[in-house]
DNA sequence: TTAATTTTGAAACGTTTGTTTTAAAATAAG
DNA sequence: CTTATTTTAAAACAAACGTTTCAAAATTAA
């Protein structure tokens, strides 16, 4: 089981938590936190849970263990930050890119060539995806988070879809729901196709492809 | 590195087992070779390959890991051999069911649905995908054995989309490559959307979308 | 400065890891 | 039966695992 023993924060370093900020100031926390969870976030990242040692993940954070037992907690629980941290990162930029677009189709077809984009020229697939496959039901919180990612993906591009229909952009004999669907796997077996192929005009071909079955 | 120290038969090994062959007679194999492929292929798929101990799969296989050691080899010469058995069930599979169709239109989507209803109803994903996203690569060895497999779904469905192009049952505008590659994607795609959602319609749904779009 | 408290670094913890060794059991030719 | 050889089971192996302990360093209110 993935999902075993996770040691959070118990009563009585929340007490003293309470008390260090009410009243008492010492010694400060040196390391940045953020930062240290960006390190190992990579390093889950290109190796996976299991196959990461919590030395691999200090090293790149180059903090003690003791310290990251004492903020973060164990492995599990920082996998957890560092799975949410991957999500924000990802909502942030789609967020950013797509606040105002001419046209719905024309966002589609962005966010397609972007999809094509990314997988083909990271050094890593989607954390998530690999996460996904790793612990297959075994990690009810892990599953639960990549899920809403899931979900926002999924209402972005069913938005787009709506919209485009409704705007007589693309077809509207098909049901929005199940073309984001739709989208959403196709995306995620390209990360497949490319580590397998290594090649990029592949899933080139496929994005056309696609823009090119929506339209009609 | 997963695909480290891989100490597979050494010259002493191989000429002891050349005299056996040749002069000597001596205790035999006990326990069935295939059938505790079966049973360590069945631990992997549950679980991936970091996170299978050597005891996880001796306890399965019900031998010891002296006698693993000196038939098999290591946990890495044991999983090539997993992943070897699993593809060769899945080809098995679906060379015994296409041996002959009544028109290339009707086995694509025999295949299709097929796979929908492979991704829905096993209790794990692909083993292979799995292992795709787990090793990402870091494992040459199980990269190209997966590589393969996937070439040979390629070709296979390749080979359909061209037969039917011919046969005027599916539009002649498209590259069958693309197409073939579009359609492995997508079944790909759909495991992950399985193991999050849990929604067998989700995935019925995608895969009469897919059939209508290859229609025209 | 003293007292109170927390973070830190290093070492240590007991398990579990993948793998090897060792000796006994099994087999069959001579 | 003896001899030669192999497979097996159990124990042992060092290394690595995730986690905890503990004393020293750091900090600041009093």
């Amino acid at each position: 089981m993935i999902a075993s023993s996770r040691n959070s924060l118990n009563f009585k370093t929340i007490v003293s938590k309470i008390f260090y900020l009410c009243f008492i100031m010492a010694r400060l926390i040196e390391f940045d936190e953020e930062q240290a969870i960006q390190k190992a976030m990579e390093v889950f990242w290109k190796k996976g849970y299991a196959a990461t040692s919590m030395r691999d993940l200090t090293d790149a954070m180059q903090i003690n263990s003791s310290s990251l037992y004492n903020t973060i907690g164990d492995k599990h629980r920082l996998f957890v930050r560092c799975i949410k941290h991957y999500i924000k990162m990802r909502i942030d930029a789609v967020e950013q890119r797509y606040i105002s677009f001419a046209s719905p189709i024309q966002a589609l077809e962005s966010f397609i060539k972007d999809a094509a984009d990314i997988i083909t020229t990271e050094p890593n697939s989607c954390l998530c995806v690999k996460a996904t496959f790793e612990i297959e039901g075994d990690d009810p919180e892990i599953q639960a988070i990549i899920t809403s990612y899931d979900n926002f993906t999924h209402r972005f591009l069913k938005d787009l879809v709506e919209k485009a229909q409704s705007q007589h952009q693309i077809g509207q004999n098909e049901n929005a729901d199940t073309v984001a669907d739709y989208l959403v796997s196709t995306f995620i077996g390209w990360y497949n196709s490319f580590i397998l192929h290594q090649d990029r005009n592949k899933i080139l071909n496929m994005a056309d492809f696609i823009i090119r079955q929506l339209r009609c």
